[in-house]
RNA sequence: GCGCCCUUCGUCUAUCGGUUAGGACGGCACCCUUUCACGGUGCAGAGAGGGGUUCGACUCCCCUAGGGCGCGCCA
């Protein structure tokens, strides 16, 4: 059997979304699983949408996500000649023929062919009109001669053999009078081009692939296995289109995923191996097939993808994730945070196994450490200054005096003068631990308060204390 | 309107004719505990509806309903 060779190909109209990214993860999976390429193709024959910038947005988000391509990307509008050519072919093959209908005539069919409650499509004016008869000073878009009877029969990975009887597909246009190609000849001459064996995309393609077909038929080319996968749906069951807030993978990184934790979320959105859950993208390469693929749409569920996060980031480095904090930090225009992490590094390197624990996303990672390089004195969140009570100043400052003395400042040092403390007045330990906390942080949340001190140190604890006592 | 696709707990899913329909997220309760998390234990929670086929249907077929996609000189 020939090598697997698959491609992602993006239109680069915007930045990569996250339904593109699966797309992308899928078409990489499998050609990994199967030791064959992922190729990348950029589908830029729209020149009034396509930008540089949104080709960028393309090639960072796959290499964010940790998703490779094979050889160069192709620039699909690079090759509008060889476009042109299959189409000039398919003429000369009796597969098509020009077509010299204006925008307007064909609005005005597809609006009476609605009107009188039938579907719009093309009527095949010029199908086996004489080209004699063409108006004079028009140019041309050349259709293709699509069957009028009969059936094409999709055969698909995810949904089976789809029948479409053919009087429900046009003469569809695959050359602009420009001269330029419409996407559908593109794809199957790129896709033909690049020895692409298979098609992973989304099920949106799955008309497109009988008109597709069509063509392959017309030039007497292989069609290429297919895989129509489900969309996502947003939490509402509706598209997730940009227009209800879909968002780019750049978003996602922003808002702190791990690009592990969106690959592993999203690999469970439309495919699963049993119940496996959290894997490795090894695991997942090792395990994947299209057979594995679901039929059925599913939601994004953002407290699933926080949960999977937050796994994530207990199993990271914490090296890698001070790095990752960092750039988010200044990703996000926190400068104060920024210089901050920058300043203490050592500091927050100590403290991120505190941290880890308690954080689904790098942002909330950013927020737990900023006790460690606040600045005096800190200013104390309202909910939390409640617990600063007279008396709990009280304790505050008394203990604050037996911190001074302690011989050892250490966790388990601390931790014994503090419970010697509230033994001694007949307290719970929680009723001096918590205002410490908030004298400390200025919040009610923070790793263990004794973990604090000592990551913060001696000095700057009993200042902080001073402070609010 | 026409065509195509889809339909198991709130959500993601397992099941590939015979299971007390399993897991995960979320929810709730309890345990751990200096807060919050993490971790642990437990509870609630599903086969859209109706017909068939079969000894036996979540599973196969048909209809209905609901949802989605497509029907551009966009991709």
């Amino acid at each position: 059997m020939a090598p697997v060779v698959t491609r992602f190909a993006p239109s680069p109209t915007g930045y990569l979304h996250i339904g593109g990214a699966r797309t992308a993860l899928f078409n990489w999976a499998f050609a990994r699983h199967t030791g064959g390429k992922m190729l990348l193709r950029i589908e830029d024959t729209d020149r009034e949408r396509s930008t540089d910038g949104a080709v960028q947005a393309i090639f960072e988000g796959l290499k964010w996500l940790g998703l490779d391509w094979d050889d160069e990307p192709y620039m699909q509008f690079s090759r509008a000649r060889r476009h042109a050519e299959v189409a000039e072919e398919l003429l000369r093959r009796g597969q098509a023929y020009y077509c010299y209908c204006s925008p307007e005539e064909l609005a005005q069919m597809r609006d009476d062919a609605r009107a009188n409650g039938k579907p719009p499509r093309y009527n095949g004016f010029w199908r086996d009109r004489d080209p004699a008869e063409a108006p004079k000073g028009v140019a041309p878009v050349i259709r293709i001669k699509a069957p009028q009877s009969g059936e094409i029969r999709v055969m698909d990975h995810v949904q089976g053999e789809v029948v479409f009887r053919a009087e429900n597909l046009d003469d569809f246009i695959i050359l602009r009078s420009d001269g330029t190609p419409t996407y559908m000849l593109a794809v199957v001459v790129d896709d033909h081009d690049m020895g692409v064996t298979h098609i992973i995309r989304g099920d949106d393609h799955l008309t497109n692939a009988a008109r597709q077909i069509i063509i392959y038929q017309g030039m007497d080319w292989g069609v290429p296995d297919m895989a129509h996968i489900p969309l996502i749906h947003g939490p509402d069951g509706a598209k997730l289109s940009k227009r209800h807030g879909a968002l780019g993978v750049e978003a996602y990184r922003q808002m702190g995923y791990l690009p592990e934790a969106l690959r592993n979320y999203l690999a469970r959105l439309g495919w699963s191996h049993g119940d496996e859950e959290l894997f490795s993208t090894a695991q997942m390469v090792e395990w994947f097939s299209l057979e594995a693929l679901n039929k059925g749409a599913a939601r994004f569920d953002f407290a699933k993808l926080e949960n999977i996060n937050g796994h994530y980031i207990r199993l990271s480095e914490p090296a890698r994730l001070y790095a990752v904090m960092l750039d988010t930090a200044r990703e996000l225009g926190r400068d104060r945070d920024a210089a901050g992490l920058d300043a203490n590094r050592d500091t927050v390197l100590q403290a991120l196994p505190e941290l880890q624990p308690r954080a689904k996303t790098v942002v909330e990672l950013i927020d737990l450490a900023q006790f460690i390089y606040a600045t005096r004195p800190i200013t104390v969140d309202p909910a939390a200054a409640d617990l600063l009570t007279a008396e709990a100043k009280g304790h505050i400052q008394a203990f604050a005096a037996e911190l001074a003395d302690l011989t050892t400042w250490s966790v388990p040092a601390i931790d014994e003068a503090a419970r010697a403390f509230a033994e001694a007045r007949g307290l719970k330990l929680g009723k001096v631990a918590q205002p410490l906390r908030v004298a400390l942080t200025g919040r009610t949340i923070s790793p263990g308060i004794f973990e604090v001190m000592v990551l913060i140190g001696r000095q700057e604890t009993l200042d902080r204390l001073y402070d609010q006592a």
